[in-house]
DNA sequence: CTTCATGTGAACGATACCGTACTTACAATA
DNA sequence: TATTGTAAGTACGGTATCGTTCACATGAAG
């Protein structure tokens, strides 16, 4: 595996390591692993595809752009997915603007290699179609969370999806991140947080947030964050066949 | 064609219609055409796949149905595409609750026939892969739209598309449906169909809505309708080559 | 015609969130 | 230590939407 960083590489991607041995073994010796650093956009929307990314780690936000200058998100992504989901639809181009939320590192595949992996080893094409369909579900979800959750609760559910993509309790974020990403003030987050604090979830410093009490977080959220974890885990328990 | 209703069957299904004539004849000797009425659900969310539903005219309305008994539209679809987008992911379990807003006829099609029309005809694999992709940016689109834009621009959205998915400026729709599928309540609406009507856009009576400016309604509605009926456009007009 | 169910209009206070601005606190750097 | 920039707390009025309830109008059914 080529690497362009200094780090600890092992394929953390669970569609990755959930393909045979084979296919692990040809996309890990054509993928090159990158550092994807806070707030880096990995492609404009409507641009042609070059490459798969497949995280290891952090959080990437798929960014809509109003024209008003307005930002949001339309879905994230960590380790159990991959960005790039318009590449099995076909037709060659992007449909999102893929945002650095949470920092990590990723594997990059070229669309080449890409195609002559789904050419050579089915598991890859089926497991990239069931991520499809749990990404689907995840963006159901949130249409039907954005038109009748309240902030308290679509935080507690992005700070779990987060943490679930991490490796640690500790990870970089700040208040104004999560403003952007789920499109309300910066205000309103930190009245948000502050209280998720005195309850004793989560404290933070600076950018640095550690969730302390899951369970805390988890009895704010809305019955969304285990919908779509479910989701996630359903598409990656099954294994593809050759 | 088997039909079970008396009406006009000729297959206006965008979906259907694009595919090559081998294919087009093959499926709708297979169809179903049944009508559907305002408020019936079509299957149960996670319910075995049975039939995929192909819409002539009218709007269907995916449901997401929340725990506190409260239900939002995660998506709407008419003639520009099918209900049952799992079945081309796999697994055999549908991911929604679809239930029609807007009456119309539609083909159904038994997940065997299609199954074998796959299998001779690659373009209707295609064609479902493209509406696929589209739906995504439906999905897409309506996360952010709901977090971002407020009643009038979404009621005067959904309008606009229902009405580009009927064969009439009139069609059957109360404003305790649009609350439902917007989840708002139906005050908001009628105070946003109030003002639309007085800005000469639509008017109404009794559960029937007439659409008298569209310009008006594109006006007042975010530029979510546009993506979205663009992404529809795209699918469409590529046509599949075998 | 009367009765009834349904669709719509209108009002009330309550509240969640907005836009904006200012302040405070911390950390990195000089 | 002093400076500077960024992260986070707080406050203010404003407004969109909520939850609820009552009233009214219309079409359908008996």
């Amino acid at each position: 595996m080529k690497t362009e960083m200094i780090g600890d590489f092992d394929t953390r991607n669970k569609i990755l390591l959930a393909l045979r041995p084979a296919a692990i073994a040809f996309l890990e010796s054509r993928a090159v692993v990158k550092r994807l650093s806070q707030g880096q956009v990995l492609y404009k929307d409507g641009e042609p595809f070059t490459h798969a990314i497949f995280p290891h780690e952090g959080v990437i936000c798929l960014m809509a752009q109003m024209q008003d200058g307005r930002s949001v998100e339309k879905a994230s992504i960590g380790d159990e997915g991959f960005i790039g989901i318009a590449f099995i639809f076909g037709g060659g181009k992007t449909i999102s603007e893929p945002m650095v939320q949470v920092p990590g590192y990723a594997s990059w595949i070229s669309i080449k290699d890409l195609d002559e992996a789904i050419e050579n080893y089915p598991c890859v094409r089926d497991a990239m179609m069931r991520y499809a369909k749990s990404l689907t579900v995840q963006l159901m979800e949130s249409v039907a969370c954005n038109s009748l959750h309240k902030a308290e609760q679509r935080v507690s559910r992005w700070l779990l999806h987060a943490h679930d993509r991490v490796n640690s309790d500790t990870f970089q974020l700040t208040q104004q991140g999560i403003s952007e990403v789920l499109g309300m003030r910066r205000a309103t987050v930190s009245s948000v947080c502050n209280a998720l604090m005195n309850a004793g979830a989560l404290k933070y410093t600076r950018g640095n947030v550690t969730i302390t009490d899951r369970s805390i977080l988890e009895g704010r959220s809305c019955e969304c964050y285990n919908r779509i974890r479910l989701a996630f885990a359903n598409s990656g328990s099954l294994r593809a066949k050759d």
